[in-house]
DNA sequence: TATGAATGAGCATTCATTCAT
DNA sequence: TATGAATGAATGCTCATTCAT
């Protein structure tokens, strides 16, 4: 029936509402600023209302995990798919990685910087098929490909930690610290992942 | 006279005391968990003796960040002076930056992670002579020379802040997610600095 | 119509799986537990239903009381119609009385203790007619009839009061402290019994 | 120092205040509308002083708890002692502790009648030394008496449990329902006194 | 300097109830 | 008849802060 529908698609909206309201609150005036009045205040809906969708806070945050896990890893899977060589697609990747980030630095600070980071369990990285685990292969898959393919021997596992950090550097200090005198962001960006991806295939010469 | 000079130290102990008792709960417990009441129950003192010593809680956070910057200072300053080559000069004044964070997390994390970090204002980042200009303006330098040194052009700014943010990426990762199947540390230090160093004198080849 | 009367029966079970939901969270959880969601749940249907069938959760608590006293006016007066001795049929009424309580502690607690008592509003014992009024007047009735057996002149009202209290007390301590180390329970039902009647017709002696 | 001193005084008084307030409730509107902010709003200071004074709500409960039992003990034991038979020392018992229960039915109820019960645990009414196991103590031993100068033979423990539960039937009857048409409070108290001490050394003759 | 007493504002959560459908 | 959506009021509790001493 075209009513059912419509309730069903109201509450789910209302339902992802909770769930932007939430992630603008954490973005912009942090963890410990996000309260359930918080949120209702800024959906126009009573607190307890948020109760009928949600059966407490902490369920909030966990979805709130969820769904960026699940959003990064569609963003960055797609990424550089069609690039001709392994080093491209690495970087294509890479790429994907910050700009997700910072076009999604609510969901991205949830992610990685946050206090809520227990909701991202250790335990959901590890566990094979999660968002968290499938995102961590692809970046080893592609760091894997790239390495292949350049005659310096580095450790896959050591190069991929050593890249991921490189990223959330930037964008975790981009979107922390949106004041300091930033180069522009591009630019920033693309000298990052020129120095790092030169020196990964660049013959030792420390 | 000797009275007046030790009860001078003795109220600078105390307030110390209390920087202690706030940094330590802070990197322990989270921002969340830090409240007067708990430092004061640290220190042994009642939570009123607290505002003797500073305003309010903001101002706790204040001089926590102050005082974690001038530390960085030293420990970075110090760093690598005596090193032969401009290159080694600039590794070893990240590798003190990352060795930093790793051993004073509960500064580091006050200062470039937490939900704090607003009270490291740009304005003192940006203010002549502060810990976080003459940082800033340290590694600039170690990276000018370094970048003198190759034949590869690239924009200092850039480079500089590429470089923080490498670092910065390593420590706060290490620190923000324990339970991570991370390589041995060092390893990881060594790779991404590698890497970074690497790429950054290497004849471009992209 | 057979349809009319199966709604009729549908509707009054529904009615009747109400007070049942309730009488047992009551007994089971406390006053302070019963709530209409509680029931809600227990039913099977949603809070809102409830106030189909009772206007709010007064009306229940009040229901429950009336359904209560007609079910406890019922066991007692069934109770030693044929003993042969007015003590006997006495006797058989105090036990009936007791054993109501302990069969039926729920209903027994809704009259008697609970937080609630105040819906078996003092009116409704004095109305003529009402359940309670027939069970005060069946007591009274069983204590006069023993009374005039004997020959101590006692005040029939005195008596039935006090009989009722002694009764209740056993009763009321029995549900409410479950956990106290009893003596086996109809034994001390028995106990209380002979001494109660055995006083109340010997020869005093103070 | 007479300062602190009257400090001591004064606070020890609001401490007592707060349990006065909360019995007073719990005496009045019953357990359910017992609430920190009632209290607070009874003794005209914030919810939040009641903090410093009471660590929670369960405290201030178990304090009543504490406090009830230990009089109650004081008012019974004082009882009777110069009684020059042990009958009429059981009777001067079984009185006082129906006074205690009138005199003060804040504290009566808390102790046996509310569903705060479970703070009297069995375990102190167990527990040697506890007012709870001293009065029960206090009651065997002058039902002992009774029993032995009587000729008839009677299980000491259930006679105990027997007569507690007729006065606790007496007791919480009265303070339960104030509204009933009772008999003169002490003629009723009395006939069942006598009742219960006359059968209780009566030969039996059911 | 140090403290105890006190408070107002805030929090997550639960509940009885209403309303439109 | 039955429901889902929504709410206002209440609850226990914690916190930063102030004030008088």
């Amino acid at each position: 029936m075209g009513i059912v529908e419509r309730k069903e698609r109201q509450k789910e909206s209302l339902r992802q509402d909770i769930l932007d309201a939430s992630r603008d609150i954490l973005l912009a005036e942090g963890y410990a600023k996000l309260s359930m009045r918080g949120i209702a205040e800024r959906i126009e809906y009573s607190p307890t209302t948020i109760y009928s969708y949600f059966k407490n806070k902490d369920e909030i945050l966990y979805h709130l995990c969820e769904e960026a896990l699940e959003r990064q890893f569609e963003v960055i899977h797609a990424a550089g798919r069609d690039e001709p060589s392994p080093l491209l697609r690495l970087r294509a990747a890479l790429h994907a990685y910050i700009d997700f980030g910072l076009c999604e630095p609510g969901r991205y600070q949830i992610l990685y910087m946050a206090d809520i980071s227990p909701y991202v369990s250790m335990a959901s990285i590890l566990e094979k098929g999660s968002p968290a685990f499938k995102l961590r292969e692809l970046i080893c898959h592609r760091v894997n490909e790239a390495l292949i393919g350049s005659e310096c021997a580095r450790d896959m596992e050591s190069v991929s930690q050593a890249l991921w950090a490189h990223c959330h550097g930037i964008v975790s200090l981009l979107i922390g610290r949106p004041d300091f005198p930033w180069v522009e962001r591009e630019r920033l960006i693309e000298t990052g992942l020129d120095i790092v991806l030169n020196g990964l295939v660049s013959p030792k010469n420390r």
